[in-house]
DNA sequence: TTTTAATTCGTTCAAATCATCCAAACGGTA
DNA sequence: TACCGTTTGGATGATTTGAACGAATTAAAA
């Protein structure tokens, strides 16, 4: 992935369609390569040389791995920055509540780290994190990390957007966030991650009672239930509904689980096809998942 | 971020012909790109920019913004129904999950009846009454009416989006919605309406505890202070909560209240200086104390 | 290595957009 | 009302764009 790309991942950067791309290249206003079988390969010295020779931007870095880049000037703070330095940076800017300058960030680290599950595990998750400790040792208000999870929410939102519509036969997955748990984010980041590698996803939402979540698994037969779970009230009464719950699951739906509330202690009491420790994880289930059969897990 | 539109798309956007569109293409009054061969591409950016600085609004997102699915495919029941029956076909597409249908609908509505107000009050305000009351008489489950608050929320910022960014001198109004209370989609659409008519908004979120609403409102100052209220556990409690944060509120910040739960039990033992009882109301006040002073309220 | 799924090839063709011109509508003034 | 400058919205043939197709190539699993 790095800087030789294809008439599709041009014709996307670009918004026009990959026929425009092919033409542009084949009459030479695009200096194209070939492949041994004669498919068109443009490195990145010639897409630059193209942008540049006909001052045009990139309107869709995240199709190609890269940054907005102007053709000229105006690269303000290049972000020139170290993952750590952006992780702080980024954490700042939540805190102060600038849409602005966290979109300029998400949009970045997309980019570069390709992919939904780079950005939740490396960069929103630990931001969350730590601005949880400093919530806890008083240095902020709860205020503003909420109002950082709103912006965190639109921005996920928008780059939802991003990513293609499924294709109407591809696998459903579904999923939510069981009775009592109010974090939509690593909720709406599942959803992501699965409409990345080709899903149709249903999002139930949060906060959702075991009863329902298995009604809606019932009725639309997904082939992959996923509960995102970052707090549970009462272990105890979580275990038991979750049990039920669990049994009560068609045959052919797997059950797959994550969150930070599945800690080692509850997890050995629990039952379902597949835990992923984070996003990156799950893409990686989804990816095999998408064509193969059922995991066979214990 | 990154969405290029065509003259005709925005034509029809804005409701203007396709030549008066390039007219001002040409004329500079719209920033424009062009294609290699020469048709001109609007971004969404330079589409906001003309807006604001022209007082415009999009009159039909349909044609841009929302758009995207099946463009060839179902066009299904065609919308020149009555509001009665656009109503009872969004619940409907709401109850069955079908984000395309209801995405078709809100910006059917938005366009037909201008504003955000309208929208809240008198489509997606009776809808999710309508389908709580099904609920309430077990004709739906939990997850449906939870699957279209997720729906409606992506569809409302998706609308957000469309609007004009504040400029940074227009005053300030923030809010959220108090410990307990986690319907969120009051408290975007409250942001939109004021954005709507041109006020910078920051948006605190869902369960915020009235501490914590006290102090962004001491940190920043805003004009108004709104507190969208959907539900209290506890009247007593939220009463004594209440009316400390009102007390301390700093003098200069107008209260503005709102939600369902602001009954008329409850409504005459709290201090304010504006309740409204519906969007409409509240973008009237948004209008009028966008240029005046403060409303004398007891 | 072989097999299999996904992508890209080159081509064709319909639909959309181009620049330009012109008639109709509008607003102000005599 | 009549006149005039300006803005708007169609209509036109030529050009550009985007989507479809089976065949060929690539990339990734087995």
């Amino acid at each position: 992935m790095n800087d030789n790309f294809t008439p599709k991942q041009i014709a996307s950067a670009l918004q026009v369609s990959e026929s425009s791309v092919k033409r542009w290249c084949d009459q030479g206003v695009i200096r194209t390569d070939r492949t041994l079988g004669g498919h068109r390969r443009i490195p990145l010295e010639f897409l630059l040389e193209f942008l540049e020779s006909t001052n045009r931007r990139i309107i869709n870095p995240i199709a190609i791995g890269m940054e907005r880049m102007g053709t000229r000037m105006e690269r303000v703070s290049t972000n020139r920055s170290t993952p750590a330095a952006m992780l702080a940076q980024f954490e700042q800017s939540l805190i102060l509540g600038s849409e602005a300058e966290c979109r300029r960030m998400i949009s970045s680290w997309y980019s570069t780290h390709s992919g939904i599950a780079s950005l939740a595990d490396d960069l929103l998750s630990p931001a969350f994190r730590s601005i949880g400790q400093l919530w806890k040792s008083g240095n902020t208000d709860i205020y503003q990390e909420r109002r950082g999870s709103e912006i965190t929410l639109r921005l996920i939102l928008e780059l939802r957007r991003l990513l293609p519509e499924p294709n109407g036969i591809a696998p459903l997955a579904m999923g939510g966030t069981p009775s009592g748990d109010q974090y939509q984010l690593p909720n709406h980041l599942v959803e992501m991650v699965f409409r990345e590698q080709g899903w149709r996803t249903a999002c139930l939402g949060s906060n959702i009672p075991f009863s329902s979540l298995l009604s809606a698994a019932r009725k639309h037969m997904p082939k992959i239930f996923w509960l995102s779970v970052s707090h549970v009230e009462n272990a105890e009464s979580f275990l038991l509904e979750f049990t039920d719950f669990a049994k009560r699951l068609p045959k052919g739906i797997a059950l797959v689980l994550g969150g930070y509330a599945m800690t080692d202690d509850l997890r050995p009491k629990m039952s379902y096809a597949a835990h992923c420790d984070g996003m990156r994880q799950l893409a990686a289930l989804a990816k095999t998942m998408k064509t193969g059969s059922l995991p066979t897990i214990p």
